[in-house]
DNA sequence: CTCCATGCAAATTATTTGCATAGAC
DNA sequence: GTCTATGCAAATAATTTGCATGGAG
């Protein structure tokens, strides 16, 4: 089942290249390959040391030139979470999701609603832009930060 | 008018500082000043440029030091529209805004949409978060340049 | 007077670019 | 055989950091 979405994948990414020309190199395809292997966010850095941990030889720029592709695709999205540092995922196949981060703690929770899609879509005939992907984030104090917050209030501070 | 914001906002910050123990120092509220002065969206190096031209001597790293104290607290908001750069705007009594940005010629639209803040309140609730803040950014082409696309098209493939 | 905030320059880090070579077409 | 994609290293650019000094508290 993995298999067969990677292959899916791999098809798409396939005809993406096609369609623009572009070559199908090696390196491209591992790099897909690894994307896929991975769960959650990842940054280009760990990605390159995931792939030579394997023994997948890649150089940096053909990473970030391949993300760029991949990206441009839709099979993989970038994130700019603050820290700068771009955070990738995987996104084929998986469900749309926004992301709630704790500006304490840097955690990072993943949410879905519906009501974004239909914001999307009217903003883009309104300003009539054709819209192809969009990006959430929720910024704010998680439950965990605020009780330590608080717990360091009470003993500064004891009533 | 534009002074009393002004005004306003400088307390809101002096306040800010009382309350984390900051000092009250001049280069701070001159940053303050100059960024509630510019309109519209400005990175670090505008910022730095422009009061080096009014003839205010600042140095960078207070710059930077300065819009993390007023993101902090709310009075400048920050967005990374991909880009490694950030932009700041400022946010105090300004209508909460977000923004489509066009993948081809990185144009950005301002726009608001009331459903945003339901979706804010009920993520908060549901993962326990209490939420500061959010960043929504639509990704797509403007009509501009798919227009531009269209009559290339033509041109090269003419019917 | 005590320390925090500033200014400057050096350091760090992410990303981009130039160029020679390998390899897809 | 041609010409693009890769790999490497050097270049660039944004941001951070260390340390001496000035000035707020």
């Amino acid at each position: 089942m993995n298999t067969d979405k990677l292959e899916e994948v791999k098809k798409l990414f396939t005809a993406h290249l096609e369609n623009k020309g572009l070559r199908k190199t090696g390196e491209r395809y591992a790099i897909l390959e690894e994307i896929y292997a991975r769960s959650g966010h990842f940054d280009v850095e760990e990605l390159y040391a995931g792939m030579k941990e394997r023994g997948l030889q890649v150089s940096r720029a053909t990473v970030y030139n391949t993300l760029d592709l991949l990206v441009e695709q839709g099979l993989v999205s970038k994130h700019q979470f603050g820290r700068n540092l771009a955070q990738y995922e995987k996104s084929y196949g998986y469900r749309q999701h926004d992301h709630v981060i704790c500006t304490e703690c840097h955690k990072v929770v993943e949410f879905c609603d519906p009501r974004i899609h239909g914001i999307q879509t009217m903003v883009g005939d309104l300003l009539n832009f054709h819209i192809l992907h969009h990006s959430l984030n929720l910024y704010g104090i998680c439950g965990d930060c605020r009780a330590k917050a608080e717990a360091a209030a009470r003993q500064s501070n004891p009533s």
